[in-house]
DNA sequence: ATTTGTTGGGCGTCTCATCC
DNA sequence: GGATGAGACGCCCAACAAAT
């Protein structure tokens, strides 16, 4: 049985190195021989097929278990209840387009920038773009302060509202045009944010 | 009721032994 | 050395069971 398995190729030592532990017969591990029919090899080829597929569905699962891990907090509590599997999916897609049309953004504006085309864009317009994006951020952290310390769960009432409170306010200033008076008041938490100094400071607490 | 895990089986591809 | 057939392997899917 052993020289069965020793005589197995790199593969398939891998394999049974994953086995280890697992309790059942070596056997099953060995390939069954060249000439061997397959009704012969049926039963013994049944659960290591279990493992295998089994292995598979661990592959899978730990895949997405990581791609949850990496989705930002602030789009994990957009969704009312547990995350399951394919809402992961669903937010990993979200998320990867949004990177891709930001960093397609990013390109765009070196180019502009290379291009001399700074002057281009009103001082009003990138205060308010900066003052957007402040407010994306500080929202997101209110978010995530609120699920961390405050114990709020998406399922709540109080945390859709929140959303939808956070979603409307910020959907005022994407259009651009009009300009809102800056609240006063630097924002509390602030080391991140503080870097750009021309955006005005985005109402934090609800 | 919905989601998740398990299992058996089918299918396509690859590898290897055998034959010519 | 190339053709061929048998078997291994990985992937996918459907059906069912268990968990939530």
């Amino acid at each position: 049985m052993d020289e069965g398995i020793s005589r197995l190729p790199e593969r398939q030592l891998l394999e049974h190195r994953d086995f280890i532990g697992l309790d059942y017969p070596a056997l099953y591990m060995c390939k069954p021989k060249r000439g061997v029919k397959r009704d012969e090899s049926k039963e013994t080829y049944k659960l290591p097929h279990r493992l295998i597929e089994k292995k598979r569905r661990d592959r899978i699962n730990e895949c997405i278990a990581q791609l949850k891990d990496l989705l930002p907090e602030h789009l994990k509590l957009t969704t009312l209840g547990h995350l399951e599997k394919a809402v992961v999916l669903e937010l990993t897609l979200k998320h990867l387009k949004a990177l891709t049309a930001l960093t397609e953004q990013q390109h765009q504006k070196i180019i502009a920038l290379q291009n001399g085309e700074r002057s281009m864009k009103s001082p009003v317009q990138a205060d308010l773009d900066a003052f957007h994006s402040g407010f994306q951020t500080c929202a997101k952290e209110v978010l995530q302060y609120l699920s961390r310390f405050e114990s709020w769960t998406p399922r709540e009432q109080r945390c859709a509202q929140l959303l939808g409170h956070l979603h409307s306010i910020s959907s005022q200033f994407l259009p651009g045009p009009q300009l809102l008076s800056p609240p006063p008041g630097p924002l509390s938490k602030g080391s991140s944010s503080s870097s750009s100094s021309s955006p005005p400071a985005p109402p934090c607490a609800p």
